[in-house]
DNA sequence: GATGAATGAGGGTTCATTCAT
DNA sequence: AATGAATGAACCCTCATTCAT
């Protein structure tokens, strides 16, 4: 009989997203590539063959770890979509990101390292243009509700400032990213 | 002393240019750890080894190009820094920024990659934090004469949405961002 | 104590046959190094960690197989050792060694398969060895019975044609081992 | 300037055949699964790495090794499917057979090692059936010349004949298949 | 300057075996 | 008896780097 069985153990420590953990920690912050499966088992405290029991290779971790991702980002997302007001979608949108990327640091690291590069896993070029789009789509209305003459190039400038802010903060946590979101919301909204 | 002391005979500089050039094309799509040495010779269409008589390693390269493609950067900003006209050093910034990345698709395309990541080259997170803070100083100064309020902040999310657009154009470069440079000019300049 | 000591059920017993009968037709098709012990557990329906309660590893498991098969192989040559009808003897020969072959193909698979090979299991060398030696000498008998003038050398070009036969046999089951069986015994017999 | 420069170098000296012997030595002996890479490497006395500068991977080796065999084995054959006194030929097949199997022992086991099994290398397999195939349909026209009624049958029990002579020797290497191989030719040549 | 054969460290992965339950 | 999570050694292979030529 040991230990563990007096203490509470939660499901997060589980095996299965120690490995996760790990993984997502090392992949952001070293890459994909320059990370060898003996580190993350390593830095996740397991042998470097059990993770194989759990993920059927390297690349089913990362894949593991991007779907979890979007499945997150999707949830987020319904948040707000549908919203009717255009201005409280606005402040939303600007909110919800920041918060979301706070949160989530880590895993949006790795998300833009690799979304520039083709060859690691193409979901993750998919799933970027898939949010890109959905997401336009939605505040070209937006800004059509708001009167504006070009919606569509209204929304899209709206968005690459976010995702400016975003890298940004990524790059720099240091980076005032809520002081700025404030003001880009003065902008549409009075 | 060699003969190459009488007659100019850049040999050598185009060798180590052709490296170069595969190196950042190769490093710029698949990401620098994923990129090995030999698909680098192969593309430049050089022996594996005569590499090594350029470049003290494979850390060198990416060291060379980054230094390069910095100098290009310094050198493309002292067209502007001295505008004294802030509008004028708006446009500026946004057609020279398109121009350049446009240009330089490759080396920016890398950079970004990198820059969200450390223990791949620490001079990039220093470059870019450099860059960022001089051309900050800058705008900052520009969004004063203009008599915005708090000039820090507007130019902080003058850059960032340019940073945006960049980022997003090097993901697909298909997206329109000539036009949304314009749209974007239109809001400073009258 | 436990509840089976009052049933008969011969449950380890099963399971320890599902084991050997999956453990020999994998090791027979796919060869006994390629044969990872999770595919023989895993065809046997039982847990990998079973096995190791009914053999230490998996090298007693061929040797457990081997062993079996050998009982076998001395059981039904029981049958016609005793003979003493030359004539009869070389019939039964034919007709018993391809009944055996076509009711046991995987273990002759697997035995001729590794009887080449040393370092897999030297019982195997041993095994066949002796089977050879043994079945020589009754057929040197049966030979100078039958008046021939080197009845050795006799008998071991009949056994080895049966040899040729049933390796022709297991490597293709559509080769017509009994066609070719009787017309063998036509030879010796009128 | 070192010692080689002086002596004499035969081609087949080079590692690709050093590699090629050891592994084909190895295969013959313990199997090709059971074979590590690294001991090839080691009887061939080169490092592991470079054995994939010359073949892409061990299954390639085997490849290669089989190819070459094949080759060889062409070769030989040519020498007596042109034979029209029926006589010689089968003469010439058992001196032959027995020849280049002294000759080339190892690689002979390994073929005859892995042609019973799949998964390793289909391409055994056929070539197997191809030899086995050709020389059936030559010996066939033989056995019809020579008056036999059933000339396939015949050709069949003829050849099955000299693969168990062959098998045996090659588990054995003291078998008298000399001594058998003339008594076999008496069978057929007065 | 230029080559490419050669190396050795380390990469991802498999697998026989153990052991707590 | 039975499980399957867990391990570590060993496997095949890649790759940055060196060096004789």
């Amino acid at each position: 009989m040991n230990e563990r069985s007096f203490i509470y153990m939660p499901k997060s420590d589980n095996k299965s997203h120690l490995i996760l953990r790990s993984a997502l920690k090392l992949f952001a912050t070293n890459g994909y590539s320059a990370t060898p499966v003996s580190m993350i088992a390593k830095d996740a405290g397991v042998s470097q063959g059990l993770m194989y029991n759990f993920f059927p290779g390297k690349g089913e971790l990362l894949r593991a770890m991007i779907k979890q991702g979007a499945a997150d980002i999707s949830e987020s997302m319904q948040a707000y979509v549908t919203i009717s007001n255009p201005q409280e979608a606005i402040r939303m949108h600007v909110t919800e990101t920041i918060h979301i990327i706070k949160k989530k640091k880590e895993f949006w690291r790795l998300l833009h390292a690799i979304r520039l590069q083709g060859g690691v896993l193409d979901e993750v070029q998919d799933l970027f243009r898939e949010i890109v789009s959905t997401v336009t789509k939605i505040f070209e209305k937006v800004f059509r509700q708001l009167g504006f003459d070009r919606p569509k190039l209204e929304a899209q400038l709206f968005l690459t400032q976010i995702d400016g802010l975003v890298i940004m903060y990524l790059q720099n946590q240091k980076f005032p990213i809520e002081q700025l979101g404030r003001q880009l919301i003065k902008r549409y909204v009075k």
